[in-house]
DNA sequence: TTCATTTTAGACCGATCGGTCACAAATGAT
DNA sequence: ATCATTTGTGACCGATCGGTCTAAAATGAA
């Protein structure tokens, strides 16, 4: 009985995400958003709340896609190092594609926002513990399969990884070539490749 | 013969300072560093410029300092490896001792201007350029002295050291402890360290 | 067709944004 | 004491901020 929504919910969310991505919460302004997804402004606000809000739901949509490509990667590897490996390559990698520089959502939001924001600091806290998951099951496999080093210790792997991509994706926002990112891929892996 | 001025340069600077570096530059208003340095707004464009030439200047203050302790850092160590550590140990630290996670401000600016920001670009790259000379003089001095592994490509390492130091700084704005950091800190050093 | 219901559009809100400017205050030289 | 010069102050500017709200448009049910 009501008149039906008109725009796609998802469609809106990726673009809305694209502006938050780009350019941070803070320059992001309701205008731009209004623009990038073609919505009118009483419309963003009925459908996806306040301007936080809107933004929560870009990152969090963000976040559970990273941690599906990390799935994937891990699962699709023949071994642990092979899964690790491309999935260094990959975060070495999307700086030098889009000229945007716009990084890792995650990390960016990490720094403009997390420090005086309690909800975003929870989410982003609680995506970095279920990514480590993923790594420690990676580094155990690797343990298993011996293309990791046997002496690592899982949590503790998984911290340094956690550290070094994060790393690339600050140095990505400067502009780092794809050669010296994969460069620094390499030495990570180096660092806990299996003798 | 002109009206003296009344405030200390270099203390509004740093009161400037202290505001960017906790809040980022789209979060920090004029009326903010106003209220932080106790200077009106005339005051302040007629002593520094605008919004954008001030956070720049305290921009530029932030990363001298910052070479500035790294080389002492190096300098005063026993060995280049000490000299390393230490410099690692003291990027872990930051975390724990404010309660303001404000982590690096050449990190948190790399992430918010960097991008969209020519002139912010060139300062921090110009910035990192002269961080991993210095870390590539270090790391020559550890092949020399023994304490790195001898088959140091120093350029390399170099942007290694840069990249663990970013992802350090990242971890800090979500609340890294102390012992974790130092944790990472020390497979860093591991991963560089002589036989 | 009428009605209840929901979406859409955009006018409108007070607050705040970065930035300017005119004027008062403070100095040393004369 | 007067004057040229520079600093300090805060009122003021138009623009834009995030957010609200009313009214028109679009639907299915009755």
């Amino acid at each position: 009985m009501p008149r039906p929504r008109e725009y796609d919910e998802d469609q809106v969310l990726e673009l809305a995400m694209a502006q938050f991505w780009s350019h941070g919460y803070e320059a992001t302004s309701m205008s731009a958003l209004m623009e990038a997804t073609g919505l009118a402004k009483g419309s963003l606000y009925k459908g996806f709340g306040d301007k936080h809000q809107l933004f929560v739901k870009t990152l969090v949509r963000y976040l559970e896609r990273g941690r599906h490509a990390l799935r994937e990667c891990i699962e699709d590897a023949d071994d642990a190092r092979a899964g690790l490996r491309r999935w260094l390559e990959d975060n070495a990698e999307p700086a030098a594609h889009d000229g945007l520089r716009r990084g890792c959502f995650a990390v960016n939001t990490a720094v403009e926002l997390a420090p005086h924001d309690a909800e975003i600091r929870r989410v982003l806290r609680d995506h970095e513990r279920r990514m480590e998951k993923l790594y420690q099951d990676c580094v155990r496999r690797g343990i298993e399969d011996g293309s990791l080093r046997a002496d690592l210790d899982p949590p503790n792997a998984a911290r340094w990884i956690t550290t070094v991509v994060y790393g690339l994706q600050v140095r990505s926002k400067l502009g780092m070539s794809h050669t010296l990112g994969l460069e620094t891929a390499a030495q990570a892996l180096d660092s806990m490749a299996g003798a």
